[in-house]
DNA sequence: GTGCGTTAGACAGATTCTCTGTCTAATCTG
DNA sequence: CAGATTAGACAGAGAATCTGTCTAACGCAC
């Protein structure tokens, strides 16, 4: 078959592509393991819970998604028990969103795969030029993410 | 009200929130020029199609989903009147969606839209590390891209 | 050329995800 | 205290995605 044209990637299809790759690496790691009841979607907001739990709207904002969206994932989260709703101690009306002892087991599969993706992607480009991308990545933080 | 702590952000998280917003700048610019019959997800196969046409299935390939996922967004971008599918001369079992004179609005706002985004990105880290990440993205591709 | 495995893409159906809109309770602010 | 805001639940609709199946066309080995 003749090989078609490629265009010229663009930045935005490039860190598409770039997130996806990890975010798949993940994924199949963990399905590969025999866990199959996470969907992407659901790990995606799982994967943004802080240490000490987070509320549904801070899950939401971090995903990019509505509140009821959010809301949505953490109810089969937590109906298939890796995740926790508890009360906030702080604001009676809030809820935090907590890890359970069963995530544990996913939460170290991902990262472990994830850890195994940058090596391989060390390998490729360096240590240095990947760093200089979360650096730059990281600055732009501040005005690529509206909620800091 | 209390700043919560933020945990330290991951290349996976940077490499999402920034996609994201790109992809929601030219979104937005596009809704605000009255044009609202274009989804984010329609947007994300239609960005793919090259000057020529490409098929569904390279264009489910780039977009990360389906062949029948690519075909029912094509399906109304087509129904929308802003992509047609043509035979393939090369190969009479594929159809080449192309883009229509109607996309060629939408597709010079979001161009100018995302420009003016990376300009403000150029001036908030400069524009030799916004090459660096493109570059080191662009390197990396042979290998987070399994489809070359 | 014939036959077999592969590929492009359509069709059907089910599930998952996401959104808008609305509501209550709690908090914050002047 | 009164009004505005915030957290999040509930309801319903719509969009996006998947698996599975099917046909037509291609490619290749024989």
């Amino acid at each position: 078959m003749v090989p078609r044209e490629r265009q010229d990637p663009n930045l935005g299809i490039l860190l598409f592509v770039t997130y996806r790759a990890l975010e798949r690496r993940a994924h199949e790691a963990v399905v590969a393991s025999g866990i199959t009841d996470i969907t992407p979607a659901q790990a995606r907001v799982a994967a943004r819970i802080g240490p000490h739990g987070s509320r549904v709207s801070d899950l939401a904002e971090q995903a990019r998604v509505t509140k009821q969206s959010a809301g949505f994932l953490v109810d089969h989260l937590e109906a298939a028990g890796y995740v926790e709703r508890v009360p906030d101690p702080a604001d009676r009306r809030a809820r935090l969103v907590r890890l359970t002892p069963r995530a544990d087991r996913v939460v170290k599969i991902a990262n472990a795969e994830v850890e195994r993706a940058l090596a391989e992607w060390v390998d490729h480009v360096g240590a240095d030029r990947l760093l200089q991308v979360y650096e730059t990545l990281r600055d732009l933080r501040e005005i690529t993410d509206p909620w800091r």
